[in-house]
DNA sequence: TACATATGTAATAAAATTATTACACATGTA
DNA sequence: TACATGTGTAATAATTTTATTACATATGTA
């Protein structure tokens, strides 16, 4: 079994923005909570929620709110493990089971 | 040497979209000629021209412009070999070498 | 209490991507 | 000549993505 096309696009949607190509590097060291990592890539944190949001979305990062040992809320985000064999071959046999969302023209008209 | 960060970027970009999937696919059992391929993905030929852009860019489809039997000018697209490993590893060695375009606010100020 | 540091989101603006429409030009055939 | 089929692009519209601003809430420390 391989990947699913709509699961491959979300990969490829996500990996396709320099900002969170930079957040997969940061968070490859380890670890980070979003102010932590806001600061280190210089993004504002609304924007970096956004960017987390793709990321983990396309099962890329996870991310989990624990307590310190102060008791602050602290949301840390951590790398999943995910590897893709990107050929075409691969793409092929992934968009097959690529479907549209169900909205637009979909069978509106044949010719 | 791996790839660079900026044409890795390029790659995922050309491959985030369900079009340019399907257009892979397509390409996968022959090369074709624009028109012939507008018709088998149902797209418009100015829509697809673009796609078909946006893939030759990232170096995924080439493109050929030649004579038919005929005399008439057809562009024929295939695909490149291409073969993409894609770890959170090798994403964070190839963004080592990504930079955005010389433009932005690029060094306004530190703190 | 005031301040610094967290999380989290809503509203809005800006920019980029995607899509459509309307052209121009060329060749072969009826 | 008229029509079908091909390439190619410019202008514009629509949509999505990205980015900013302004909030609200909570905890720990000075």
């Amino acid at each position: 079994m391989s990947i699913n096309g709509n699961e491959l696009l979300q990969v490829f949607e996500a990996l396709a923005n320099p900002h969170r190509l930079r957040i997969v590097a940061a968070l490859r060291e380890q670890r980070k909570y979003v102010s932590e990592l806001a600061r280190e890539v210089r993004m504002s944190r609304p924007l970096l929620y956004l960017h987390l949001q793709r990321l983990e979305a396309a099962g890329l990062v996870t991310g989990n709110l624990e307590l310190s040992d102060s008791g602050k809320a602290m949301k840390f985000y951590e790398l999943a493990d995910f590897e893709f064999h990107v050929t075409s071959e691969t793409v092929a046999e992934a968009t097959k089971t690529l479907q549209e969302p169900p909205s637009s023209k979909t069978n509106e008209e044949e010719e």
